[in-house]
DNA sequence: CTGTTAGCGCTTTCAG
DNA sequence: CTGAAAGCGCTAACAG
């Protein structure tokens, strides 16, 4: 900060090395330079010996902007989120991250806050930067999202699109949902749902799921939804909700881990045990559901793998091989203590 | 799929517009066409309206790489983690977005894991793309990456990095290790410390914070290091490893909240009761210690707010205000329930 | 207000 | 094996 620059006159701020520089400084040809970077075969020895020597002393990077402009490939993949908060959206950037390392792409990561405009922005902030997107937009209007993706290869992520339109890839949360119903009917009939947000994907396919097993096992049911928005608050106020029904259920099934957890803080507050006077479960299987207490029974979505799927998705779409449209990973029953069955699972293992 | 193709012969995997497509349909030059794009004063009402048109027809979009190219501005930021593995970096991450947003940058991601070559490589594919770099390589050997950042401007984060040479944000772990000794040390002289992997900055400034507060506080205290990973399963490992030991310590405080809570159910398998037999504390406060029980004592970090923080320094390198070179965020000691001290605070609120 | 043109840095035919 | 030159798509002087 006081301290006076050493330096006389040059320029400190010395600009990035460019291949004409490199090939200046060496005596060749930009084509020679760039074969050498690039490692090619046709570059005799001494050539090649030459050029790598200058690209050392100058420390020069090849400007991977221009690069991409010239080959039409940038290695880049964008990846749209509405979200970036929680466990779920970690682990599914961790899932994409791996896969995308494994084929040598890196990541644009771009969040819009379920904002449908914000959506249209990153889009376009991504458009000749990227060569294929992953886009997750469980909001049901990002349907109007297809107007952007035109040129760009997509891959949507549990969003609501039309079949046929792009590949989608998507957790079942219908089937799921049946499942867990019918986990739960096993012992009760009494079974509320703390559902997702009106306008969220996933949040409809759960319920629906709720609603046809329900229908289904339990004779002369009649469901009932507290409506949510996936976040513990929300589930917290559920339990008040839900405790202050009469009769009061034996059974909860919220649409995410995060709402369970937010129910069984809130029966707890209220003094109700869980699960010996509510049994309570919940969707995702998020790290943080084998650590509350009583830990939490699940439908377990290996939301890592889905990463990866997705991402090997889009490489096959660029490859042209034009993968199945349509793919659902099936979610998988865990069993813990919220339930009150008799086989709970030991601690998730990872 | 089997319906057939409607157009004749025109290439249907339509070529995305350009600039010259635009400014041929809508007769006019590529400058006009720029101006329009980008909202510049300088032009006619009828040529906007008419280059407005077109851009909507042809579905055009700019491609921003050219963009970046001509302009030498790509509105992107380079981010480089060694990890995207648990709630430190998701949630780094969610701050180093928010900031980002509010400045129009997008976020080029990249974890190399651990390892300083894929780091190298990272750095390279960064290089002309993106306008700065936010670096987090808590390893040690980190140091030679300086070798690469030569052009692009960077704030290093909880790193390694002589003073002076760029932009540091830290988290002061010295004194927040020293802050939870000392709160420890009002009730416990046989203190243990389970700290991180030996090669990595946030383990020695934690540790040396421990030693030296311990030395200071507890006449004639030896300090005992029990050496782990940041794991859970570590903190686990550790617990067995002092619970073995005799007399067995009073106190634990491990360098990280996964390694705590690690110890906690470690201790708890053993049949040991956290606090009455042993106190476990952490540090970071990650969402995650608010949940276990009993509830994590920690120091927390505000993590979100150092992301956010990692970009205003990158924004002001970039705008050539060259902010203080070094900055350390102070830690503050959040009080639950694993350290059996009076005052356990209510749940985390967020 | 509008068009022409010269690059940005790199790759890639195409000759030699 | 090597070099010259033509772009990739866009922006920004610089004339009109």
């Amino acid at each position: 900060m006081s301290r006076a620059r050493t330096s006389r006159s040059a320029p400190r701020v010395a600009r990035p090395a460019t291949v004409v520089d490199v090939a200046r400084e060496a005596g060749v040809s930009v084509a020679s330079v760039s074969r050498v970077v690039n490692g090619h075969a046709n570059v005799s020895p001494e050539t090649r010996a030459r050029v790598e020597q200058v690209v050392e002393r100058l420390r020069y990077v090849p400007h991977t902007a221009a690069r991409s402009l010239a080959t039409k490939r940038s290695q880049l993949i964008g990846v749209l989120l509405p979200d970036l908060h929680g466990d779920f959206f970690s682990e599914l950037i961790r899932g994409i991250d791996a896969a995308a390392r494994s084929h040598q792409l890196h990541l644009l990561l771009s969040s819009s806050h379920g904002d449908a405009d914000e959506m249209a922005e990153a889009i376009r902030a991504m458009h000749g930067r990227v060569e294929g997107m992953i886009i997750l937009a469980p909001h049901l209007e990002a349907a109007r999202i297809r107007a952007f993706h035109t040129t760009t290869p997509t891959v949507f992520v549990n969003s609501p699109v039309a079949p046929g339109t792009s590949p989608v890839l998507a957790i079942d949360g219908y089937n799921g949902a049946r499942a867990m119903v019918r986990h739960l009917a096993a012992r009760h009939t009494a079974i509320v749902h703390v559902a997702g947000p009106d306008d969220n994907f996933d949040a409809h396919e759960r319920e629906r799921g709720y609603r046809d097993e329900l229908a289904a096992r339990v004779r002369g049911a009649r469901p009932h939804v507290v409506r949510g928005d996936f976040s513990e608050a929300a589930g917290r106020a559920a339990a008040r909700t839900i405790a202050a029904l009469s009769p009061r259920p034996t059974a909860v099934f919220a649409a995410n881990d995060m709402m369970a957890i937010g129910c069984l803080s809130g029966f707890t507050e209220l003094g109700l045990s869980v699960p010996r006077d509510i049994a309570v479960t919940g969707f995702d299987d998020i790290p943080l559901a084998s650590y509350v207490r009583p830990a939490l029974t699940t439908m377990r979505v290996e939301i890592y793998e889905l990463g990866r799927a997705a991402v090997a998705r889009l490489t096959a779409v660029l490859a042209d091989k034009r993968p199945a449209p349509i793919t659902s990973l099936t979610p998988e029953l865990v069993v813990r203590e919220s339930c009150g069955a008799d086989q709970p699972s030991p601690r998730r293992s990872r």
